[in-house]
DNA sequence: TTCAAAAGTTCCGAAAATACGAACTATTGA
DNA sequence: TCAATAGTTCGTATTTTCGGAACTTTTGAA
């Protein structure tokens, strides 16, 4: 199989990662991969976010990701594990991410009446 | 004229935030609404930025900020003055903005030779 | 008035990005 | 070797973005 492409820190862009932190589906993908100490796996999340989203997509949001340099993706066994480069992040944009992950919990909390663009947010409620 | 469409702060989301500062031409313009303390309009960036964007591409661009609710755009004669909306931001999302702008900073300080385009990405490999 | 110029917006077709079903690839285990 | 599982890739349909041309508003003459 390709090797899958991961950027070196030193090219992660600013605009790839707010541009990959701008949809909804991608902001619950990377905050299951931020947060839990276990990696987070594509078919998770056909479960996980509550309209069921097709693999293909959902292999495309991660792609995202990755080539935003967010996550980092290792093959084991069958499965594709998939774990947030945070700190790699967070040493060439220092409180970028923290912020970010801020505002959507703010947003969540405030709003039970809010419509949402394209889904809820995993962690809504 | 349809009046122009202005967000209450408090319907402002961090999707459309972060989507809006994905852009580089979005960023230079927010930025300087932002720090300068005279209102921009839009023509003033076809001339300040390096290869001249349409006055079509332009108004969208602003559209988009707008409808973020990161600027906002008053008649003055025959101008659009465009202001930004920090303060207001800030209450929502506190510190948010200030990490984006740092982050941009950063980045634009370590890279002459970065290539500011948002279709990189896409054609890495 | 009436006309022209300046600043933006809107319209619309072309180009690019995104969504997703179907087909394909890689790995494991029977 | 075969089937099952997990993802990727391909191809097409939909959506979004770009940008030239035409339109609207306002101002400043003539």
């Amino acid at each position: 199989m390709k090797p899958l492409f991961h950027p070196s820190i030193e090219d992660v862009s600013v605009e790839s990662i707010l541009h990959a932190l701008s949809d909804p589906v991608r902001v619950a993908i990377f905050l299951r991969t931020a947060t839990s100490q276990c990696s987070a796996t594509c078919s998770d999340f056909q479960q996980v976010l509550e309209q069921p989203i097709p693999k293909s997509t959902l292999s495309q949001h991660f792609k995202v990701l990755r080539e935003s340099g967010l996550i980092r993706a290792e093959r084991k066994g069958v499965e594709m594990h998939n774990t947030s480069r945070c700190a790699e992040v967070e040493t060439r944009f220092p409180g970028l991410l923290g912020s970010i992950i801020q505002a959507y919990t703010l947003q969540s909390k405030g709003a039970g009446r809010r419509k949402l663009s394209k889904s809820r947010m995993a962690t809504d409620r």
